[in-house]
DNA sequence: CACGAAACATACGCTGTGTATGTGAATGCA
DNA sequence: TGCATTCACATACACAGCGTATGTTTCGTG
């Protein structure tokens, strides 16, 4: 099938959207490296000269994949621990929620497999600074100084707790839909009780 | 300068163990996207040709010379383990050497960095189950049986230490040799307090 | 109703991988 | 000792896929 030729002014803004639906697709069935610009664009009759237009080229493209969901994960991780009485348990909330975005094959695939070998390895750091590391980080510093967790330098207590996380992220892309539940739930078993070895008990005074 | 025409066959061994040198060098120094084939070649004076007839390609050569560095690292890990009293001390002095490893650029940056981006993430991981992976699980499993660790599955337990040791080795590698011995052992402290506070503390009968 | 300008399509060049073929030196063998 | 074979590469070629430069259509605007 030729591409559409009649796409309007107006529709440039649906053109792109469609772009990165097909991308994301094409990502997380194929992966970044088996992805060619000409099969996104093929698949929403289109040409790679429209995937030009509107990205700066292929890793940009995937930049805004990437941008798109870490965006929305973060989005509801925030929301919920928002809802939480206590930092501790906004932690613990945030977790689950977390945890079950894992559970969808496009988070799993598109944030901890495919995106250090689109990325590379430091533009991912300079990318999660803006998204989950932050987030990570924040909670971090704010525990210490409520004295929840003991006194460690917030960076790499924060950067081996992102990679906690991160753990459970990568083996959730590779489990099988039938096994997930429960390797989701062993995965948050094994967290909560590291959180909770590590979390400093105070002397009722 | 061209290429050398009189290598024999005694010089086999040593053009394929120069390749793995200058290739190292070059993957540490420019990343494995920016390395090209033909500037291994040429760096020992040499074509490409003496590449694809060692290796099977670019992925391959990278591979060999992850299983070098790696198979190096496991043999010094273990070697130091082995001196130790208990398992849970060899663990620990385990953790140390790895942690020195980690302060050589070539592992950080083979292990931590490139490997994703070179071997893909499944590759990795495939990778990985013969090496590090496999000790850390097989101590945990051991850990586990002797009650030194709480009941959990071993899966989730080994995933999530091994990504916590991975964590303080892709820090290292980022870290400006000025404050890498700063940055090393904060990274010990903390792994250390960790394993301490998940430690089961049994009750003195 | 010319006249941009946006939104693409088409055409081209170039880099780097992989592969197929060529070549000289050593080695086995009659 | 001559010749064939094989090893260890070098040379040459094909091709995929990215990026870029340029063309074309459609619409808003004066």
């Amino acid at each position: 099938m030729p591409p559409v030729r009649n796409r309007r002014a107006q529709h440039s803004e649906a053109t792109r959207s469609a772009l990165l639906d097909a991308a994301l697709r094409r990502f997380v069935e194929h992966g970044y490296a088996a992805t060619t610009l000409e099969d996104v664009a093929t698949d929403i009759r289109a040409t790679r000269g429209a995937v030009y237009h509107h990205f700066a080229g292929k890793s940009a493209l995937f930049e805004a994949v990437f941008d798109r969901v870490e965006t929305e994960t973060f989005r509801r991780v925030v929301e919920r621990g928002a809802q939480a009485g206590t930092p501790w348990d906004a932690m613990l909330a945030g977790i689950e929620v977390f945890l079950d975005r894992c559970c969808e094959p496009e988070y799993a695939r598109i944030v901890w497999q495919e995106a250090p070998v689109a990325l590379g390895w430091h533009r991912l750091r300079n990318l999660e600074e803006r998204y989950a590391y932050s987030v990570v980080a924040e909670t971090v510093r704010a525990l210490t100084e409520l004295g929840e967790l003991p006194e460690h330098p917030v960076e790499p207590v924060s950067r081996i707790m992102f990679n906690v996380f991160g753990t459970a992220g990568m083996a959730l892309a590779e489990t099988p839909d039938a096994d997930r539940g429960r390797v989701r739930d062993e995965y948050a078993g094994v967290i909560r009780h590291l959180l909770t070895s590590v979390r400093v008990r105070r002397e009722r005074s």
